[in-house]
DNA sequence: CAGTATCCGATGCGATACTG
DNA sequence: CAGTATCGCATCGGATACTG
C-alpha cells in the first residue's frame, strides 16, 4: 500500500510498511481500548483530521486489520478490530513493555492536552471500586497557562464514567488538585500516588475513603513485572534545552 | 526527534515515534542479521541513499539503540546495537511471526531485485553443512529482463561464503536454475524446494551429494512452529492488477 | 454523528555528485 | 571505505470549512 515499498525480503519489513504511516498504531492502539466509533477514536488519540483519519481506516480495512460495521437505522458506524489485528497484540505489547523501560521519562510523559488526558480518565476509573452511589470527582490542574484547568469525572451506579468541563450540580466528593505530569506519570506507572503526594504536587481532599483509596479506583497500566522504568524525577528535573 | 511528536500518553506511540521514520526498522534488522559496516547495511536493505542512511544512524545513536566504532588505525567505523536495541528482539520477533501469518504471499514475496536477494544468500549458506572442501554453487535467474541473471556462491573452507557476480575459475559444484520468487519462497518458508521442484520452479543439477541435500545447507526463516502461513501457488498465479 | 472537500505548506526522501 | 553536500520534487499531512 505504501506509494513506495521497501521491495525486501524481510517479514519485519513488510510488517513496517503496514504499521509505519503516521497514526495507524495510535488508532490500532486506541481500537484495541475500547473505541470503536469515528469521533471517539479523534479524541482518543488527540489531534487527527478527520480527513486523515477517516484515510487510515480505509487503508486498515483494505489490509483487513479492521471492519466497518454501519448500522444504517441507527445512523451509526462501529471500527472494530478483526482477529488480525487481534494477532498483532503480542507485538503491541512486546512494543509497550520496551517503551516503558526504554523511553526517557521526560519524554514519555510529555505533553499531551490536559482534555485528552481526561478523556482518557474515563477509562482510567474502575467504578466497581467506587462506592454504590453517584460519585464526582474533580481535578483541577496547577500547570499554568491552560484554557480550562478544571474537570470533573461523574459516575452513577451502572454508567459509564463521564467527563465535564463545566461544573456539574451535584456535589463534590473529591477534589484532586494536581500537575499535569504527575497524574500522567501515575497512569504509566513511572511514579505513585502517595510518592507524588509527597513530593507536593498532588493534592487530595474530600471524602476521606475515596481520598484515602485513590490507588484502588484509579487504574493505572500494568507495568509492574518490568524492571527498570525510569522514575519520574522527585523534585522534578526543569526541563532540558 | 521527530518532526511532530504524537504528544499522547502511550508507550506504544512512543515507540512508534522512534520506529516509524523510513528505513529504521530495516536497519534494525540488518544490524541484527550482523551487518556492522555502512556499506554492509546499504547492500544489506538495497535502496537507500547515503546520506538518509547516515542520518538514521545518527539518530539512532543519538537515542542510544546503536553504537558506533571507529577503529582510526584500521579506518573502519562499525555500528553495533546497543542493549537498548537488542531489548527490542522480542517485539521485532512478534512483528516478524505477524507478517509470515498475516502478510500475503504475493506482498511478501514480491519484487527485490536480484541482486539483493545474492547478498542475502551469503547468511543463507550454512557452511558447516557443506563439504571441507572448496564448493561453488551458481544460481541462474530465469526471470526475463534481468541485467545479470547468474551469480556464485563461492566456499572455501573456513571462510565466509562470497557472492561473485563473474564467473570464478573453478569447477562448479551446484547448478541452481530458478525464478526470484521461488528462491525468495523458500527462504521465507512460504514453500519447499521440492515443492518447487515439482512444480517446474526450480531446477538442480552437478553434484550428487549437494543437491540431494540442499535443504540442509541452505538456510530458511524459523517460522516451521507458526500456523497458517499463506504458501506461494502452485501454479504461480498471475500478478492481479 | 460521520465523514468530504480543498488548500497549502513543510519536509521527508530520492538521486546524483563529490570528498577525505 | 565512509561518508557530505546539494537539489528539487512529491507527498504527506495539518488546518479549516463544509455536508448529508
Amino acid at each position: 500500500m505504501p506509494a513506495k515499498p521497501y521491495g525486501m525480503i524481510c517479514p519485519i519489513t513488510h510488517a513496517a510498511e503496514v504499521l509505519e504511516p503516521r497514526w495507524t498504531l495510535p488508532i490500532l492502539t486506541e481500537l484495541w481500548g475500547g473505541s470503536t466509533r469515528f469521533n471517539d477514536i479523534r479524541r482518543g488519540i488527540g489531534n487527527i483530521s478527520p480527513a486523515l483519519l477517516s484515510k487510515r481506516l480505509k487503508e486498515l480495512e483494505a489490509m483487513g486489520l479492521v471492519e466497518r460495521i454501519e448500522d444504517r437505522a441507527a445512523g451509526t458506524v462501529d471500527y472494530l478490530r478483526t482477529q488480525r489485528a487481534i494477532d498483532l497484540e503480542p507485538a503491541l505489547t512486546a512494543l509497550s513493555e520496551w517503551a516503558q523501560c526504554n523511553i526517557k521519562a521526560r519524554v514519555a510523559l510529555c505533553d499531551s492536552d490536559v482534555s485528552t488526558l481526561m478523556w482518557k480518565m474515563r477509562n482510567h476509573v474502575i467504578t466497581e471500586e467506587l462506592p454504590n452511589r453517584q460519585v464526582v470527582i474533580q481535578f483541577h490542574f496547577t500547570d499554568p497557562g491552560l484554557l480550562y484547568d478544571t474537570y470533573w469525572a461523574l459516575y452513577r451506579p451502572g454508567g459509564p464514567i463521564e467527563i465535564c468541563s463545566t461544573i456539574p450540580d451535584f456535589d463534590i466528593d473529591v477534589y484532586v488538585e494536581t500537575e499535569k505530569v504527575s497524574l500522567v506519570s501515575v497512569l504509566l506507572m513511572r511514579t505513585t500516588i502517595s510518592r507524588e503526594i509527597e513530593a507536593g504536587r498532588l493534592f487530595l481532599s474530600g471524602d476521606a475513603v475515596l481520598t484515602r483509596t485513590m490507588d484502588r479506583w484509579l487504574k493505572t497500566g500494568d507495568y509492574s513485572h518490568l524492571q527498570g522504568i525510569e522514575l519520574l524525577d522527585t523534585p522534578l528535573a526543569p526541563a532540558a534545552e
